[in-house]
DNA sequence: AACGTTGTCGGGAACGATTGCACAAATTTA
DNA sequence: TAAATTTGTGCAATCGTTCCCGACAACGTT
């Protein structure tokens, strides 16, 4: 079942040798317009697909690249995919997804998969739980061409494409101190992911600025970015139950702000009433949300574009790029139920 | 740059000859001890990874399958594409997922596209604007295996797996009539889709059931299925200027279910004061929702993880399989602010 | 008439891996 | 001791395609 028709049957059946057959399909110059015209119409007729395995292990590459995220199921991901896709069928590269669902196990072996598939590049966004990237700076050592975006390895040096997470969150935690907050707490994801980092530095650098002062029990940790309501809760009840308990919480995650939200809704606390909100998200239907969420969005359908185009430049370079850069995209920040 | 270690490699270091060296790798049982040791160790410490594209080309099959939905940014197929994931990767099988975006033009070119990377079977859910399947049937006929979940081709003979939307509707539609509601209209996707036709079924179904009549003004399509907003209020904006205005709406998915409530906030129209809601939806932050949404949940990761094995039946199949079944998973409905 | 061009085309190796067959050496059996 | 069998390994074909070399016409040039 399911024969399909090479180019040897074409061959065979025009009395042609496989390398004619060949080059009148690839419409070289030396070959004749009559032998040229009886090949494409014949394998017209029967339907001929050319068969990109093959292709692919004469050629040594796929046309395809691995995408690496935590979650389809994100509304970051889910459209930073949407402009990966508009650069790479475009381009006539094929897109392959994997989640790591933030473990760190899953992302390696997802990223062995992709390469032993041969993908010809990686666009990589790190679990939250990932601290090791010997993985990936394995096969980065080895050539393969690899651009982070969101969540990058600074470790390893190649192109690199973020939101200006730092920005983000300090107009976030600036908005919520010019709304009347003083005790602004920060939930966030792993502490060693890059937007961790970034989003906790502008979240103290508009403490700073404003004249409050940043207080590490008002700092928390969900290594599992959202993901286990059970983390979520119990590290939103640890804020509840200090002595100075906090009036608002700027949240640096998509999962983080919805489960946040979900949290306070079991708890019968009402948000802003007893706790502000502002977080990182880019779900559409933020406004549908009870109460809605004042949110940093980020530009992620252009982050997978420009991720994507920069990764094809680095497949189809002549020569090894030596310079790579960081691109910095800017955030938007919508205030809701001001 | 990227130069794998091939078989060869080891048979030229070993002295050995590539056949040799294939056996002792897949643990054949006429090699000695020795020899496979040998170059088992040697292979682990050159790190040598079979290439699976010359594997492919020799096997004719690609380990692979294709998976064809509209979004994967919604809540329905990235739950469905977690239950496919979780059955492929136990079986050796890689998920490549493509988007059609409800059109039907990007549906054929993703599946000519994955037909050509010769995926060993595809999963499929038709693009809402889909009429014409005979870019499927044709690749079925030539033996291609394929399994329906969500929106099927009833035309095409193979298994598939849907949620009961008749039973679904019918029970959504009822809960709203028990609430009092007596002019309840019904906003859908196009009118073609089998999911449309079986929730219809089930909302004509319900009425008839409580001494209601159908009323042909009342069931609007969105042929986008709520991807764009201006269609769906349009939709909306022609049951409200209706003379008898509906008092209830029973919507028949994800998209059109957020899509609705959205127009309604705009309108500021109370939902449910002025305007009653119920719909098909599975996303996780519906109690977020304002006003939260009384919702039919589909078991989406159940329905993957059952088409996933329906098709690695058919794939892996001696004998080309002449029966199939359609199987059909409860819906599970969800009252909110009842 | 001998030679160089040009235009068309075929032969065969290559990509990386598997596998049926052949064949030598080692071992067992008659 | 000769024959038969087992054991371990190599050769070569195969999957579908491309591409480097040549082959061999039909020309035009000296």
């Amino acid at each position: 079942m399911f024969e399909p028709v090479t180019i040897k049957d074409i061959a065979k059946a025009l009395g042609l040798s496989t390398s004619t057959v060949s080059r009148a399909l690839r419409d070289t110059h030396e070959i004749s317009v009559a032998t040229k015209k009886m090949v494409l119409d014949y394998a017209k007729e029967i339907g001929y697909q050319p068969n990109p395995i093959a292709l692919s292990l004469k050629e040594r590459r796929s046309k395809s690249i691995g995408v690496v995220v935590s979650e389809v199921a994100n509304s970051y991901f889910s459209q930073a995919i949407n402009g990966i896709e508009s650069i790479a069928y475009d381009r006539g590269y094929h897109v392959i997804i994997s989640q790591t669902h933030e473990s760190y196990d899953r992302e390696v072996v997802n990223v062995q998969h992709l390469a032993s598939r041969s993908v010809d590049g990686l666009l990589v966004s790190l679990s939250s739980q990932t601290n090791d990237i010997s993985h990936l700076k394995q096969l980065h050592d080895k050539g393969l061409p690899m651009v982070f975006f969101d969540r990058v390895a600074e470790e390893i040096n190649t192109h690199k494409v973020i939101a200006n997470n730092e920005k983000g969150a300090y107009e976030a935690t600036a908005h919520l101190i010019r709304s009347g907050y003083k005790r602004i707490a920060h939930l966030t994801s792993s502490s060693q992911l890059s937007i961790s980092i970034e989003r906790l530095s502008g979240y103290e650098a508009a403490l700073n600025d404003h004249g409050l002062t940043v207080n590490a029990n008002y700092i928390k940790h969900c290594p599992h970015g959202g993901m286990i309501y059970e983390e979520t809760e119990s590290k939103i009840k640890e804020l509840l139950a200090l002595d100075e308990k906090p009036d608002a919480i700027f949240v640096a995650g998509d999962r983080l702000s919805t489960g946040c939200l979900s949290v306070f809704k079991n708890l019968n606390i009402s948000v802003p009433g007893d706790m502000a909100i502002a977080g990182f998200s880019n779900s559409d239907v933020l406004d549908l949300f009870n109460p809605s969420l004042t949110s940093v969005r980020q530009p992620a359908f252009e982050i997978g574009k420009l991720a994507t185009q920069m990764l094809i430049q680095l497949i189809e370079a002549k020569y090894p790029v030596e310079e790579f850069e960081k691109k910095v995209l800017d955030t938007e920040l919508f205030v809701r139920h001001a």
